[in-house]
DNA sequence: GTGGAACTCTGGATCGTTCCAAGCCATGGT
DNA sequence: ACCATGGCTTGGAACGATCCAGAGTTCCAC
């Protein structure tokens, strides 16, 4: 270095390996070592090079060491469009776990935006410029689109979403059995006595809902009950599930709604409001996803819960085995959802 | 302008500077220049550059550029710790509305997560290493911890939030004047008849509950009406906001409540469902942030709405400046919410 | 005491980009 | 005819790290 750094942790410029170097009297490649295979070393050398580092406060430069490994420690993730419904709110806790998971192997989230119009906007600039490992995709149920597209051009990624359209994908995944978890919350309902128990969920062509209602009708079946009038499919919003419940009200009187997701059931409750039936006394309902709504509404509403922390947690593994092994197929990870019981059954 | 996605190369490496240059017949700074200084090519050469550019699919490699000239383009975010109340919701809202006006300008959003019992946990590695360019602080009402360090460190960022305790900071900053917020909340309750008008708040030592208190006095006052009796201050939870509802409708019979936040509103709402009082008919309610439980809780909480979209734009704005002029000392800037009547008024 | 393996450490090259100073070429004024 | 000017383009150096191949040490077996 033709100009000496001010040695205080004050400088302008950040330190770099060569000042350590210097000052620890070594090269700049023991310094590197010290860094990244401490065990090269003997044992006093790297006492040395590690005082260095720590009166100086050095820390490696991401950029450099970026360009020289063709790492950059940064998984992406698009940010899911802001929707009518409560379905945002899971991702965001999901995205919450994921960075804190992530954290805790050295990988930062690189949150990017895309035009909602075009699922693929966004992924290009960031592959092409190298700025991310990896890809969490997190909306495979909208159909592959965007696992295909990043399968061609070899993009390392894994998905929060199993490859509904796409069985022989390679890809590693974790998703959430829903079926599941609609079996265990009509369960829980015909525990508690109920037995016409209606299921309000999303049109025939949502995977998705497709999904959630066969966990409702295999526990109806099961138990020897008729669904027979008790299901209605509409959208994913809260007029349309008071309508739908409106509607199902009126025809087949139920004792309990199973709902597809905490928007629905929200719906269910602006009818029941309407109606001044006492949620939870009157009628039973059950939702899905344990959104904050589900929460806090009084005197809070039953709802099945996605195990977001640990599915977060296994993507990052999932994320660590692909980066270190570029040929590494994971077998698709299948978690099981729980029941959180509260007022409204 | 539109790259072609299928773009024939699918080859392992991504097309560098000097593979442009040599397809264009050119050098590599001109290459270079096409990209950052197109004006300064000659027509024609640069039309020839940028063909070569299209059909390689060439996209500057982030490392190499972010290495010589000492910028990321990434702006460092820390992620908010999870909490029990809506406060959260709108952190969200305001991340995604920053992603998105971010993106804009052609800055990504780095997420990191840092120990929540250590406020300033995660700042120091990503500064370091020169990870990002710059931070967006967000929890500037827990004591000016953050900013007074980053600003030690000579960091660049901008604060969403005032700086409370520090009057005489520097750095840019975006705040929403919730004191208006609980003003025009209060205004409204008056104008719709009521007189007993109470507030649930909280704690003294909030600089938050202090402020939004300070518009509902204010409003009270300026039309007339005593405030004595009906404040009660506690802690930002749904329980404390049940018991603080329950002490002040048996002592003073209030009309209408305002609440500090929408956690709080949904305390007073677990009081009401006991209670067996309708909202917006027996009682009416104002919360605060608007979040999706004041949206979808039937008949729906009459909310102040912060407008994060806007405090977003603000932000990213002055970032640019700051990052354009080192030196650059904005004005803060204060934004005002809007009041998003429902069915609980 | 010599050869060789194992252990440490080093200097040069390299990743892909932008900065810098200089070079080339046409133009126009004297 | 010549030099200064300005527009356009170029090769070499630099950013700060890691990879690689080789050099210097140490240590032990024969």
């Amino acid at each position: 270095m033709a100009v000496p750094r001010s040695g205080g942790h004050i400088s302008a410029a950040p330190p770099t390996l060569a000042d350590v170097a210097e000052l620890a009297g070594v090269s700049r490649q023991t310094v590197s070592n010290a860094v990244n295979n401490p065990d090269l070393l003997r044992a006093d050398t790297l006492a040395r090079v590690q005082d260095a580092i720590d009166k100086l406060g050095y820390q490696p430069n991401r950029a450099a060491r970026s360009l020289r490994t063709r790492a950059s420690h940064l998984i992406g993730l698009r940010m899911p469009a802001l929707q009518e419904g409560t379905a945002n709110a899971m991702m965001d806790r999901f995205v919450h776990s994921f960075v804190e998971a992530a954290a805790e192997t050295g990988y930062h989230v690189l949150l990017f935006y895309g035009d909602p119009a075009d699922p693929l906007d966004g992924y290009d600039e960031l592959l092409r410029s190298t700025a991310v490992d990896a890809f969490v995709v997190t909306d495979t149920h909208l159909g592959g689109q965007q696992t295909t597209w990043l399968q061609s051009r070899r993009a390392r990624f894994v998905s929060f979403g199993r490859p509904w359209t796409q069985p022989d994908a390679k890809h590693p995944w974790v998703d959430v059995d829903l079926a599941y978890g609609a079996e265990i919350a009509t369960e829980h309902l015909i525990e508690r006595g109920h037995s016409k128990i209606a299921w309000i969920g999303w049109h025939k062509d949502s995977l998705l809902g497709e999904e959630r209602r066969s966990g409702w009708i295999h526990a109806m079946h099961t138990h020897g009950l008729s669904t027979t009038g008790l299901a209605s499919r509409t959208e994913d919003s809260i007029s349309s599930g008071k309508a739908a419940a409106d509607a199902i009200l009126d025809e087949t009187e139920p004792t309990a709604l199973v709902c597809a997701s905490d928007t629905l059931a929200m719906g269910v409750l602006h009818a029941l409001f309407e109606r001044r039936l006492r949620l939870g006394e009157d009628i039973a309902v059950v939702g899905f996803d344990d959104s904050q709504v589900a929460q806090t509404v009084p005197p809070g509403i039953t709802s099945v819960r996605p195990p977001l922390e640990e599915a977060a947690r296994e993507l990052v593994k999932a994320l660590e085995e692909l980066l270190a092994t570029p040929s590494y197929a994971a077998p698709g990870v299948m978690l099981k959802p729980a029941l959180t019981v509260r007022g409204s059954s």
